[in-house]
DNA sequence: GATGAATGAGGTTTCATTCAT
DNA sequence: CATGAATGAAACCTCATTCAT
């Protein structure tokens, strides 16, 4: 009696309408982006939307939340693999720009709703949490590559994961209409992991004497 | 020239409209706000606002631009004094730390704009020609601290700039509720300062050999 | 003559479906109980309601008519019997306060249809019809009791049969949450018949003299 | 700086809002009145309706309470005065039936909302109230009454003012089109009295005895 | 210059009904 | 026959803007 065909098509539709969504919302804002258009560029009627999402508001939140999710969990599977904290981190950089890289809009729709907080104070708080989760992870294998001598310890985890954070955020922001053809693109990556300190093979050695 | 007086009034109201505009928009977008709740606030009617600005948007847009052009003309300020780029370079950090902490709203405004930028393509122009001028300031003066030693040579300043921009707009927007007591505060805004890798007096010193 | 078994589902079914809606438009009103809702209820989906009934008002009109058909027919079954004038008349009121105790939502939907004539003006017409029906044979049974001495022939048999019938509505409609616990109830039912001027054994005697 | 003209305006113009809606909802109900409609008959445009009445809802309550308490007020005045209990509630009954003849839209509202418990639960719960309110003070006069000799003791003066207010809100349910032109009418106020069980002169003097 | 009531276009959302499966 | 996703018209309500006072 299952019809797993049937939900397949659903969960697809309901993918084509959120991608949709979170093009429009990072260009157009929540309120200027109406239902009506977003269906019309999904291909169907006004009242479609609302057989998979409940209200215009619950598709903004998956439209938020649900890339979020996604760019969470990547980043987290870098910093568990086993190996030298240096190279988790750098690996989470690469992985995270790439990620901005490719998902401009996802990432300006979460700009955008910490740019309101008051508006959508639920999904601020969620976002926030989010972006809590992924300092605490980065603080933590810092700390590590701190005692193991990879990183300056003169400076505080908790400073530089957020400095880290914030660097990304703002990348994504200020660079001009379409980051993906900026000359500087690759060394802004290269400047991102230079945040953290780290210390050259030159500089540890006269450190470890 | 019996006019001052009232034309003192009529600035003194545009300027409070203004004010209870940025605050309102910051926090709840631009849709959200109504005309009518920024008159509340401001204690006047909703005809009056249109006596001073000749529509919303026009009063969205000074809100974002004026506020925008202040934090300019101070930072270039800071650049344009005599001294050894390290020192203009670290007061105008210092002179910018400062303002998103006392300004915060007021960056958030630019941040949303930033994140619609097709629903005002105008003013995104404006905000991304401001950035411009200041990412262009700090490339000069960077460029001659390179030259004098005083910054490592190996990083592009063009990417210095807007990594130090993009750090900048990311903290306001990152931090939690209120930036102003968040404990890492000063410490991010020494490591903004080391995200142009400034040579120590010792680097120097080896480097010069 | 191989289909009687199917067709008795179909029956059933319409039945269930019918029942149900019974329910949900009293409660609800017209507009405020969706078919979905109904079709919920009954346990199919949206689509087999129209297999049953071609609109939703052709549904609404069954819920509202068949079950007011049906207490016509009881009603005038116990006008028609044979017996004294007055036994019969009691024996209606019996039976049609009987009927709005177990059929209270029934009642409910019929007047909520009188209550909105410009609406339902069909359906109306068809209620105010088969109420028209009512207090004829009312007024038949009640004049020939005239005749016979068993009611107070100072009345008007056609206010008398109305007074009753507006009674009769009347109670279902101002009693509070559940009528059937009302603790009025029973002597309620005596005072219907009151309304209609019985002349008591003594008075009888008084009056024939 | 009062503004009297104003305010009265705005009254006035409330009251025609008001006016209106009472007819239309209690001629199509309400889901099948249309706000749009509403303005129309008044005279003004969709969006004045919400500047009296923050929204159908309110509006809808609003046209059923208001007329409730009026009648009410008349109503409770009418068994004040100082008489005889039979006096005064003949009195009652005569300016209830003068009411429910010359407002009959508004009743009708009230009996529809009765239809509807479920879909208005607290303007449901506001209407019993009022007709608690109203069968309170009818027992209390008719109790007097009944001490006085002035009516029949056998019957339970809470079943008897229920059964008035019954057949009262009956009445304008199931009498036909304009109940105003009803030939009955007049027979019917009088039979709504005789339901209280007054004692004839005749009576009282023999009961006395 | 300030007021604030009226405007009316436009957005979100609902829901009876259809029809391919 | 039953299903249930899609339809699309229509409703309520908001709000920037105007203008008579």
């Amino acid at each position: 009696m299952a019809r797993p065909i049937n939900e397949e098509k659903r969960l697809e539709r309901r993918k084509s309408i959120l991608k949709e969504a979170v093009v429009l919302f990072a260009e157009s804002g929540y309120s200027n982006t109406t239902t009506a258009i977003i269906a019309q560029s999904v291909g169907v009627t006004p009242g479609t939307i609302f057989q998979y999402f409940p209200s215009k508001e619950a598709l903004y939140y998956a439209a938020v939340l649900e890339p979020l999710a996604d760019i969470q969990v990547k980043s987290l599977a870098c910093l568990q693999q086993e190996g030298a904290p240096g190279v988790l981190i750098q690996n989470m950089v690469e992985e995270q720009f790439n990620h901005i890289y490719f998902y401009t809009n996802e990432l300006r729709l979460v700009q955008s709703v910490l740019g309101q907080r008051i508006r959508f104070p639920e999904l601020t708080q969620k976002v926030l949490e989010s972006i809590k989760v992924m300092t605490d992870a980065i603080e933590r294998v810092y700390t590590k590559g701190q005692l193991m001598g990879e990183f300056n310890k003169s400076f505080s985890p908790a400073m530089i994961s957020r400095a880290y954070i914030s660097l990304l955020n703002g990348v994504g922001l200020t660079l001009g209409e379409s980051i993906i053809h900026h000359p500087e693109w690759e060394n802004l990556k290269g400047h991102a992991f230079y945040l953290f300190a780290p210390i050259q093979p030159k500089e540890k050695l006269e450190e470890s004497e």
